[in-house]
DNA sequence: GTCTATATCCTGATAGAC
DNA sequence: GTCTATCAGGATATAGAC
């Protein structure tokens, strides 16, 4: 499997065009949206080359899935490691959060409608990867360095889970919204370099300021 | 037009059961994963006669979105009003945001998820509303009100715009992720009271002593 | 206004040649 | 592995009786 004139250079070359088009098509239209027919031109076949490759439309869909969503949520959930102080901590968590967000715009936006939508394959591959990842659980984590930085009277008492909630909503909301933000702000871009940036400082400040202790800050 | 034995009270009211239905499919499985038969189903008809009210899918998909649309519009942008001082402005914009999302919590997955795939349908009844609504402009009353509080010396200089983004971050988050939520966190549900009333206050806190002025600020 | 039956079109999936 | 041609099912939409 090392020849093949012309084509690419052997197995699966064929089946990885026709994942990255369906993982585009399905992203944009949804599952019951996607178009076999456009799938198939996008990776630039044919329809019965395509289920040549993949039975049908159901297990291409759960394998574009699998993929996408397991490298999407291992990256996410490295979000929250461990740092020297409790500050780098949650500066680390806005940086990488919105990092992988702005590189993969649309995979939040898909999540949140077919999840919604009640959809059974979306689920399960979920909870394969939130629950049978060999990873640190997240949570865990994050509220026991919450919860140690209040006992050390770095930061305010604060639920651990509304604070994550918090900081997920203002890290998130942009690039869900960004079709709103773009028409209704014009200059408002949240692919926008500067603009990540800005956001990522904004939203800092705000926990930041929003969370520390009374007594130990006056270092601003 | 007001007699009709058995059946309602005369002139819409098949049409307005067939809107709600139709609203709560399109609402559930998005335009493309509605089906007609459904929807007629669930208003308690059949297809024949759904075509006699709504010609096509696409004008009850429009009849749908602008009525619902419009509604839902004019209550959140109610969120931005006057008040006495500062803080009662803040903590009524969470409070009547996050009430309106408690109440529908659907119509926020569904536009975020349909204008992110340009629908232009919602695009066209969104812009209709935002620009075409004789009501106040709610961006520019919010930005000036922040501003006089930062001038005022009651809360520091903060970049309104970031500010908006992360109230309604903050606010939308729990309902448009509820599904992942409840699942991750067994015990967690968006649509309790209990839940919603919390996460009001945390969200004010949150808010609240992240931008407050150091020097004004000794009342907690 | 409401129904049954039917037309028309589209899409996912298969057959079979090369 | 890749193609053309085609099937079978399902969805929107219409015809026509009551």
């Amino acid at each position: 499997m090392e020849k093949v004139a012309d084509k690419e250079i052997g197995h699966g070359a064929t089946a990885d065009r026709i994942l990255d088009a369906a993982c585009a098509v399905f992203l944009e239209k949804g599952k019951a949206g996607a178009r076999m027919q456009e799938i198939a031109v996008r990776a630039g076949i044919n329809k019965a080359l395509l289920h040549y490759y993949f039975r049908s439309k159901d297990e291409l869909y759960r394998e574009v899935l699998t993929r996408e969503l397991t490298v999407f949520f291992r990256g996410l959930v490295e979000s929250v490691g461990q740092a020297d102080d409790f500050e780098t901590f949650i500066r680390n968590f806005i940086d990488n959060y919105i990092e992988r967000l702005s590189q993969n715009p649309g995979i939040v936006r898909f999540l949140t409608w077919e999840l919604g939508s009640g959809g059974p394959v979306a689920r399960e591959v979920i909870a394969g990867i939130v629950h049978g990842s060999g990873g640190v659980p997240m949570y865990p984590v994050f509220r026991d360095t919450v919860g140690c930085a209040a006992r050390d009277g770095k930061i305010r008492p604060v639920d651990p889970q509304h604070l994550l909630f918090s900081l997920i909503g203002m890290c998130v909301y942009v690039f869900l919204a960004a079709p709103i933000l773009t028409s209704v702000f014009p200059g408002v871009d949240p692919g926008d370099k500067a603009f990540i940036e800005k956001r990522k400082r904004e939203i800092f400040d705000l926990v930041w300021y929003g969370i520390r202790s009374e007594k130990g800050g006056n270092d601003g």
